[in-house]
DNA sequence: GGTCGGGGCGCG
DNA sequence: AAAGCGCGCCCCGACC
């Protein structure tokens, strides 16, 4: 094994396959159990015998320790979150199911054929165990378990035979840092959720109460204030002064429930306003006194409905929120979460975000991140001058009669493919003056609607066109082969974006390990994107915005290669989530 | 009784 | 000011 350890930077003992899987989530999770492990040459090859290991988690944690390695499994989420609970932590993995769905979409193979019976016959000789069948590390499933030499075998198999794809890429280098910080997202993301956002339940609810009155005895009831509010709009239909066909009926003791856009469709119309839909952006431009308290009760709604008191109940616990992420949950490369809604928090809720005493918030977003991207990805000169200063915005603003705003809609324009009001002029100027920024979006939306696919700066695909979509553009263009074009014109940028920040949260996740604080470890606590929040102890908080900065600009580094083009983060050092920025 | 698509809105 | 992109989750209402 010393050999092995000769060069640090390079993954060299590669291990896998426990042959007691642990139940993957959930309290009263058992013990890990034992394992099989396998030590892999650099190339995925053997180094030696499978050997077994009786306490798998003692086992992984004695190999972390002695030195660089990168662990091979499956899919860190069917086993990491137990490890980790048990009290082990890893720093690289190779998790093959995030790195065969990259392939995948990279290779062009249509993901619902997974679900068929098709086999993928290139992936290995019949009679062998197919890593992907869903039942591999499945003990729930019916039928007889695989020996767990069999599954070490087809792991190695399969790790390999990844290898040789990823280094089959244009871009391999590239492609693997994908393949690695996807990898190593799923061990952050599983650490984030063992660990929690620090979440104050009383400052919550004080703040439930204040905005929607005490909390109702039945689950099902409104609130003091949301009853009050839907008594108000309820009244406020068919009581109009002025007259009209109908307008003399009583129809105010009718209730109308404000939680359902078709009654109230039918209330305006029946006072004459015809609407095309309830949206704020509608309700807003229309004169009639159920407007206002509507206005109010749509807002309060939500707060109760996604984020009240049941919410609360849910989701909080010993002082934390803890939310699932799901890494590869986003076509983009975003994480995706499930339950408790937790990359959608409203602002307002930030308030109950607060660290423990003696502990600090170091709360980081990286500032114009997609511009940015976008930026740099084009390699247009006089652009990425522009990029390389504080705000974005304001360097462009010259190009646009010194207009900041008119800059921002060109910008905001090329990369979501709007072209309603002035945006198509201010298109024109961009195209004009900044030509192979405006090439790029361009030519990706072209790709898009011709049917092909894109790729991020790090080799992420976009899925394919559905063969319905085929279908309805075979024979000539029309809406949908405008939203494709818009998906893959954003894609390229938002996926792109999301390289980088993932890099970026990798990054930083190795370097807060290396920060030694006397009253414990910092936390990486919360990912949105392109925001980060890490718990730390106070005396921490320089050390934590020093690994934040070095960690942006490895990511420049890894992602783009040399480039003038910035992407500054703003780190806020605060008590409270509501404070930074 | 359940499921599912649409409308709507929170976040980036 | 809103719009163009990506999501999750709520409620309603149609449907089985």
């Amino acid at each position: 094994m010393p050999e092995a350890r000769r060069n640090s930077t390079v993954p060299d003992a590669r291990s896998a396959a426990p042959d007691e899987p642990a139940a993957p989530d959930g309290p009263g999770s058992p013990e890990v159990g034992s394992g099989l492990l396998c030590e892999l040459d650099e190339d995925g090859e053997r180094r030696g015998r499978p050997v077994p290991a009786d306490d798998l988690v003692a086992a992984i944690a004695e190999r972390e320790l002695a030195g660089h390695v990168r662990w091979v499994w499956q899919a860190a989420v069917g086993l990491y979150p137990a490890l980790a609970r048990a009290g082990a932590r890893v720093a690289r993995c190779h998790d093959v199911a995030l790195a065969e769905a990259l392939l995948r979409a990279r290779d062009g193979a249509d993901p619902a054929a997974d679900d068929a019976s098709a086999q993928q016959p290139r992936l290995r000789p019949a009679g062998q165990p197919t890593l992907f069948e869903p039942d591999l590390f499945e003990p729930t499933q019916p039928g007889p378990r695989r020996e767990p030499s069999q599954m070490l075998d087809a792991l190695i198999e399969a790790h390999a035979d990844q290898l040789r794809r990823i280094a089959a890429d244009p871009d391999p280098v590239r492609f693997a840092l994908l393949v690695a910080a996807e990898s190593a997202g799923a061990l952050a993301s599983a650490e984030m959720s063992l660990t929690g956002l620090p979440w104050r339940s009383d400052v919550h609810d004080a703040l439930l109460t204040e905005q929607l009155g005490p909390r109702p005895a039945g689950a099902a009831a409104r609130p003091p204030k949301l009853a009050e509010l839907a008594r108000q709009i309820s009244a406020a239909f068919g009581a109009g002064g002025d007259g009209g066909p109908g307008r003399h009926r009583a129809r105010a003791a009718t209730p109308v429930n404000p939680d359902s856009p078709a009654q109230l469709l039918k209330a305006f119309a029946a006072d004459g306003i015809r609407l095309s839909s309830t949206r704020l952006a509608v309700l807003r431009d229309v004169d009639h006194p159920a407007v206002a308290p509507l206005l109010e009760y749509k807002e309060l709604a939500r707060l109760h409905s996604a984020f009240g008191w049941s919410w609360l109940d849910a989701w909080v616990s010993g002082g934390r929120f803890r939310p699932e992420y799901v890494v590869g949950g986003v076509v983009s490369g975003r994480w995706a979460s499930r339950g408790g809604g937790a990359l959608q928090i409203p602002r307002l809720l930030r308030r109950a975000v607060v660290a423990e005493p003696g502990w600090v918030l170091v709360v980081a977003d990286a500032a114009q991140l997609e511009p940015r991207v976008l930026a740099a990805l084009a390699g247009d000169r006089a652009f990425a001058t522009a990029a390389a200063a504080g705000d974005l915005y304001a360097e462009l603003a010259g190009a646009f009669g010194g207009d900041r705003a008119k800059a921002k809609v060109a910008l905001l324009s090329a990369m979501y493919g709007g072209a309603g009001g002035e945006a198509g002029q201010l298109l024109a100027v961009l195209r004009r003056r900044f030509p192979a920024a405006a090439g790029y979006v361009e030519a990706a939306a072209r790709a898009g609607e011709e049917g092909r696919v894109v790729r991020s700066v790090l080799g992420r695909t976009c899925p394919p066109p559905t063969a319905a979509w085929r279908a309805l553009t075979a024979d000539a263009v029309g809406p949908a082969t405008r939203a494709r074009g818009r998906f893959t014109r954003n894609f390229v940028v938002q996926a792109s974006a999301a390289d980088w920040a993932l890099v970026m949260l990798v990054s930083l996740r190795a370097r807060l390990w290396q920060i030694k604080s006397q009253n414990g470890p910092s936390e990486l606590v919360f990912f949105q994107h392109d925001e980060v929040v890490v718990h730390c102890p106070a005396e921490a908080a320089g050390a934590v915005s020093a690994a934040l900065t070095v960690a942006a600009e490895e990511a420049t580094r890894l992602v783009f290669g040399p480039t003038q083009v910035a992407f500054p983060l703003h780190v806020a050092v605060v008590g409270c989530y509501a404070d930074a920025k």
